[in-house]
RNA sequence: UCCGGAGUAGCUCAAUGGUAGAGCGGGUGGCUGUUAACCACUAGGCUGGGGGUUCAAGUCCCUCCUCCGGAGCCA
């Protein structure tokens, strides 16, 4: 008799089993009772009858509360009338631990109460459905870069100066000297290129931005590939190849969560290549038509994000904003110095920017002009500066985040629930 | 920081200015195929804090605190 996981019951089917796990709920019928098991794998019931186990087995019923850790032995059999198919003729019930009262029922919760009780929310159901997409996007995103002759070369997270200087970064004191947590690897991984052509890099970032809403964390995962010899183009392309990818993984190996889920999984069947590809001022056209009386110029917001998707049956990429608004370091179109060639990828369903990213300048000159004018100290990027001067090359990169990639593939409302311990301005326990 | 909303039993929520209730969870008992099982009984409250109006405040007014979601910023 050995040690079995519940997703595995229907290769054990006729054998005797122990299942090892956690008391999801019990039935009581006087003299007859059903445990309800969960294991990480999945869910189960013990049938336990008077008639097959000994006394004190039987009579463990009322004792075993929501959560307490058992371990059960008998033989497994196929029936419809059981979660996920299989039950356990019970034979013996093993004891771990008698689980005090459990906070969260099997009622309805608020999400304040269940983010404080997020240590335990995690066992839940569809914590759970959330998390392992969140592990199988992952898989996808190195599996596609690894298959592609991408390095994965992580950048650090202290860093010495604010790159962008435009958002609030987390300070904090390094020996003495003042440091700042990360909020981008990009400015690394241009390095990096100059060594290996193809780089990603691959991890937490943070963002000191007071943001309240559903689309923020203040720490999150983001992977960021960075190509030498790349244009905006071919930049658009590696996005659009990522995001099909992770959709079609989330497809073949998170049926069940997704399931789970209840999502609609005919949305993710649509993520095909190619997307359709709109310049800014096309995506201020479509606004302007809707009625949305956006003026040229301006960055997107949440609900303008919404309104140009929803125009289309898909992600879509938007290119060239005005470079008013975006980064130092964003090339400008050679055929219009007011464009900056940078590009977004726009989840559909209200998920909004999944990616952004562009091709980055690479002229000398014109980068300290660009530091210049934005005011940045220069000092600070003598390095970066360098690799303009030994053998530059144009390239282009982009970033995915994570969460909210993971929120759109799972079809949640809230980016908290798209990693295991959120952190967010109100935040930061458990 | 700004705008809006909410704080009542462990949880989710009710309660014309007039004795604070229900469901779930807890406890006790019943039931041999239950599916968020069901049935009966039972315990559980400084109505977020402070101040005010009133014969009377969970309810009206002021103030503070906490949380929620939206704006800004972005992945």
């Amino acid at each position: 008799m050995g040690k079995t996981y519940i997703a595995d019951l229907a290769d054990h089917v006729g054998k005797e089993v122990i299942l090892n796990g956690w008391v999801y709920n019990k039935r009581s019928s006087g003299k007859i009772w059903f445990l309800i098991l969960r294991d990480g794998t999945g869910y189960t019931q013990g049938v336990v009858a008077q008639e097959n186990v000994p006394n004190e087995v039987f009579d463990l019923e009322p004792a075993l509360t929501q959560e307490s850790s058992v371990s059960m032995a008998g033989l497994v059999k196929k029936d419809k009338r059981s979660i996920g198919g299989y039950e356990l003729d019970v034979s013996n019930i093993k004891v771990h631990q008698i689980a005090e009262e459990y906070p969260i029922t099997k009622k309805e919760h608020g999400t304040a109460f269940l983010m404080d009780n997020r240590h335990l929310w995690l066992r839940s159901r569809k914590q759970n459905a959330v998390l392992k997409v969140r592990a199988e996007t992952v898989r996808a995103i190195r599996d596609y870069f690894d298959s592609n002759g991408f390095v994965n070369l992580d950048t650090p997270i202290f860093t010495a100066n604010a790159c962008e200087g435009t958002t609030t970064l987390f300070e904090t004191e390094y020996f003495g000297q003042k440091a700042f947590l990360a909020q981008s690897g990009q400015l690394y991984n241009e390095a990096n290129i100059m060594s290996f052509g193809k780089v990603y890099c691959f991890g937490p970032t943070f963002r000191a931005e007071k943001s309240k809403t559903r689309r923020h964390l203040t720490e999150f995962w983001m992977v960021e590939p960075e190509i030498a010899y790349c244009d905006l183009d071919e930049n658009m392309g590696w996005g659009e190849g990522l995001i099909c990818h992770i959709a079609e993984w989330a497809l073949n190996n998170c049926q069940e969560q997704l399931e789970v889920l209840e999502r609609d999984t005919s949305q993710l069947e649509k993520i095909k290549s190619p997307f359709p590809r709109i310049s800014y001022t096309e995506a201020v056209d479509i606004l302007n038509t809707k009625g949305e009386k956006f003026e040229w110029g301006g960055d997107f917001g949440g609900g303008d994000e919404t309104v140009i998707s929803e125009h289309f049956d898909g992600p879509v990429i938007v290119h060239r904003f005005p470079a008013a608004i975006k980064a130092f370091y964003m090339k400008r179109d050679p055929e219009n110095e007011k464009l900056a060639l940078g590009m977004d990828i726009l989840a559909p369903e209200g998920y909004g920017e999944v990616i952004g990213g562009g091709e980055r300048e690479h002229d000398h000159d014109t980068l300290v002009k660009r530091i210049n004018e934005h005011k940045l100290p220069e000092d600070a990027f003598q390095w970066y500066l360098d690799l303009r001067k030994y053998g530059t090359v144009p390239h282009s990169g982009f970033g995915l985040g994570v969460e909210r990639t993971v929120s759109w593939i799972c079809g949640i409302t809230h980016l908290r629930e798209a990693i295991p311990f959120p952190r967010m301005i109100y935040r930061l326990e458990p």
